[in-house]
DNA sequence: ACCTGAACACCGTTCAAGT
DNA sequence: ACCTGAACACCGTTCAAGT
């Protein structure tokens, strides 16, 4: 939610810069995805983004070698919207029962950003040959912000790992995703991992 | 892993008979299915299917209009496995947290049949239309049976449901099966569940 | 009643030709 | 340096013709 520091949304990536007409050509690929996967989920057709983006496909190949690289070009900001809020978690001052409700519920909302996202991101977190891996780490370091901070705090059991709950949660935001669930209808598995890692004296 | 009581593996499936060469497709279908799932996963070429069984495209369609009709036909005993293991759990003679940690490893175990398995079940277990629906019933009703033996025992906290359970632990066996796990690394991730479960008396 | 295989549609991917 | 679009390969799905 906190409105962080985050540089201006278009664009100034750190790739070298591209011809006029490529550039266009790429911001155009990018809004058609971000169309298509919205509309279709993950596995929406390339060539139908071609299409909308008025380009032939072999421009999409050019500036995509694969699929995951479209993703990982879509998801640009997005890693700085999970940052922000695993940032606003550790700052709020609540317990650690609804710190962790809060930030799950961010992380699932994050991993379903579009239907199959969140099984692309579960695959690839173990990948570091995925376009997305990136994406994946950057995920993990904001979950780390968060259960680092609890584990200072001494709220969470012993042994508590961050790369399991992350794993975990990402299983839940997975299975969201694919029975089609709605946000509150998550909660109760949110909790049950919440009740898995904070320690006894924090229990309801 | 109990040798409870099965029919016999072959036929006999409740199905009105088929013509005797009919009969000889559809099980070199299932059996071809086996194995390109097994290699390839629940994406496998269906035509690589057919050809491998022998019988033209169209055969496959008549006997399996879909996929899943076909990924349903080659699960057919894989329920009475399931089933035999939640029986088997609940007549252990070991601590609720053993039963547990036996259980949901063959949950995992039994869900990751092929590559994609889990997922497609979990996708299955809030769509009645699915053709594997009910193997997916039938995986709630074995959950059942072991969670609600453990609520007798007063062994899980208050307001536990087996159907969170179940779908948390699909959620576990489809990072598994997505990340490429293994069965060990799993572990982890189903100790926070069951710790989130069970009553604290019984924590560590 | 069941099977075959040609035919069609759709999609991903490559690459020669163009600017 | 980049784009186009034809061409190819592969796959799912249908259906007319056969037995």
């Amino acid at each position: 939610m906190a409105p962080v520091t985050s540089t201006t949304e278009a664009d100034a990536a750190p790739v070298k810069p591209l011809r006029a007409d490529a550039q266009r050509n790429y911001d155009k690929l990018v809004a058609a995805a971000r169309e298509v996967f919205a509309e279709r989920g993950a596995e929406g057709s390339l060539d139908e983004i071609a299409k909308r983006a008025g380009v032939g496909p072999g421009t999409l190949y050019r500036h995509f070698p694969t699929r995951d690289d479209l993703i990982d070009a879509l998801m640009r900001d997005w890693t700085e919207r999970v940052a922000a809020d695993s940032v606003a978690a550790v700052e709020a001052d609540v317990s650690a029962r609804e710190m962790l409700q809060r930030w799950f519920a961010d992380l699932v909302r994050h991993m379903t950003l579009h239907r199959g996202a969140a099984a692309k991101l579960s695959a690839a977190m173990d990948d570091p040959s995925s376009p997305i891996y990136r994406k994946c780490q950057m995920l993990g370091e904001a979950n780390d912000r968060v259960i680092t901070h609890l584990i200072e705090t001494h709220a969470l059991r012993d042994g508590v790992e961050s790369r399991q709950v992350q794993r975990l949660v990402s299983g839940v935001a997975t299975i969201v995703d694919q029975a089609e669930l709605d946000a509150e209808q998550a909660q109760p598995m949110l909790n049950i991992v919440i009740d898995g890692i904070l320690r006894d004296s924090a229990t309801s």
